[in-house]
DNA sequence: CGTCAATATCGATAAGTGTAAATATATACG
DNA sequence: CGTATATATTTACACTTATCGATATTGACG
């Protein structure tokens, strides 16, 4: 009985206009910074962009592992945080861990960062 | 006599096919990766805005300083990332500096983030 | 030249973050 | 049950960073 989370961390973008379009609010800005935090990393960047083109839109941590050369605490350090910010989904499957591309939050995200000044 | 700077750093983002298209190598994360650095504190991201959003597209920091309860130098510093990381062109005219949103960047960076799969 | 105002730089500090080693948890399989 | 494997958590540490006060720089103006 586990409570959903808590907010739905997809919608933090869908709240606001594009950043041209008018001045963010303080409020706003502390929903989307953890989004831009979480791609600020360069490991974090890369296991999204595996993540996300993987086929199936999902990946097995098993293959993630493989592409750094960082220790496996390390690298399930940065899923968490892709997780906990919304961009990745988690199913798990007998012992194997899928993480899945949030590609709404993506989406949202770049229409906010790129979105028409007027 | 100014070197135009070390790279264009509007072309970093334009360099590679969206996140979710193929697997980000290294030096493209490497690229990315100041950018999103950039925005993702919430007092820059809302400065981003704050000029990107203004009228003409650009802001005078004497403006920009009174919309934060922060330092001077504060602002300062936030102002210097967003400019070295390409996202803002900074302008003296007598006393008075103004920044211009590089919207070129913003796009790319956002085709980057939220590019269709495939 | 001297003063004032706008902005930047410097130095210090407290808080945040990426990483690894050690350990824990959970699942499959004899 | 016992062992092996996949993944997560904990702890510790080096490194980065946001912030401020003090100071420097630059331009306007008398």
């Amino acid at each position: 009985m586990s409570i959903p989370l808590e907010l739905a961390p997809v919608q933090a973008v869908a709240c606001c206009s594009p950043l041209s379009r008018e001045p963010l609010s303080e409020t706003e800005a502390d929903g989307i910074v953890p989004l831009l935090k979480a791609l600020g990393d360069p490991v974090r960047l890369r296991l999204m962009s595996l993540v996300a083109s993987h086929e199936g839109g999902e990946a097995c941590v098993c293959d993630l592992n493989d592409a750094f050369e960082l220790s496996q605490p390390t690298i399930s350090h940065h899923l968490k945080v892709l997780h906990e910010a919304g961009l990745l989904e988690r199913e798990k499957r007998g012992v194997w861990v899928y993480y899945r591309a949030r590609t709404d939050a993506l989406e949202n995200l770049a229409a906010l960062i790129g979105g028409q000044s007027r």
